[in-house]
DNA sequence: AGATTCGCCTGAGAGC
DNA sequence: TGCTCTCAGGCGAATC
């Protein structure tokens, strides 16, 4: 699943492939993602060129010539590929955008959680970005931050983090992996979390995200030619996914909760 | 306002 | 082999 640190690796790749490219041709295949794909869409791409490649959330934000922007967002299952001409399609291939370089963006996403939109030139911002949280990199984000914004709520401290309005890119793997970190369990309530801890948390969550970037920079560096597979993290784990496994730090069982509809791991003796 | 639940989708894996 | 069932998950919308 394309997290922050995934959609942060993929927005380098594809930076170099269309930064002062044109869009020569916009073919869409199937309109029905998250949101229906503009159906304008084509008419408002075709003969820009792209200025700005940018990340907000996971959001990847393309900018363009007319001052329009393009949204795309991966969801669950997205992946966007560079490509040469003629690639042959496959299941789900959705979008392509083709550049004036002779490349394409292709946008393919099984699940359809993704959404490819516009945010219009004369728009001061977009409904899906107003209100997100502070990147996790940005210096707003603290652990002051976060210790002012808990204070009286009883929700679970993971669930918190994992709030778009509060900071975005803590996904459940890495809010999972930085209470581990931090050696704070999951379960806990947002608003009985000290600043001291909270000074920790956010600088975890800052380390796991910077780390998984590296990583997915290592694996995903050939991207263009074909895939972004996931799963680059995965020998970084400490607890997610790792139920029953032994603790790294101290070799009792990892446990799973489930924590707000949500799959929570941790280790009951290295998180208080 | 904050907390909780729902729903959108398909593929992977488990069980039979 | 093939079918059915369950689960996963970002995140907005609806509901409590």
């Amino acid at each position: 699943m394309p997290e922050l640190p995934e959609v942060e690796t993929i927005r380098r790749g594809i930076e170099p492939h269309v930064l002062g490219r044109r869009l020569q041709r916009v073919v869409v295949r199937d309109r029905r993602l998250r949101w229906p794909v503009p159906a304008d869409l084509a008419v408002r791409l075709e003969g820009r060129r792209v200025e700005r490649a940018d990340r907000r959330a996971k959001y990847l934000v393309l900018h363009l010539d007319s001052g329009d922007r393009l949204l795309i967002h991966l969801g669950m299952s997205g992946r966007i590929w560079v490509l040469d001409p003629h690639e042959p399609l496959v299941k789900h291939d959705h979008l392509d955008f083709e550049l004036d370089s002779g490349r394409l963006l292709r946008f393919h996403d099984p699940r359809r959680f993704g959404a490819v939109l516009l945010w219009g030139a004369d728009e001061p911002d977009h409904e899906l970005l107003r209100g997100l949280g502070p990147e996790p990199f940005d210096p707003v984000f603290s652990g002051d931050y976060l210790f002012e914004r808990s204070r009286g709520r009883s929700a679970a401290v993971k669930n918190f983090v994992m709030d778009g309005r509060i900071v975005v890119g803590a996904g459940n793997i890495y809010a999972a992996e930085a209470l581990f970190r931090a050696g704070i369990r999951p379960g806990r309530a947002a608003g009985r979390v000290s600043r001291t801890e909270y000074a920790t948390l956010a600088a975890r969550i800052r380390e796991v995200l910077d780390e998984a970037i590296v990583q997915g920079g290592t694996t995903l560096r050939d991207f263009a030619g074909a895939n972004g597979e996931s799963g680059y993290f995965q020998q970084d784990l400490y607890v997610y996914g790792r139920e029953g496994q032994a603790c790294r730090n101290c070799n009792r069982p990892i446990r799973r909760k489930v924590i707000g509809q949500r799959s929570s791991f941790f280790c009951a003796h290295c998180q208080r």
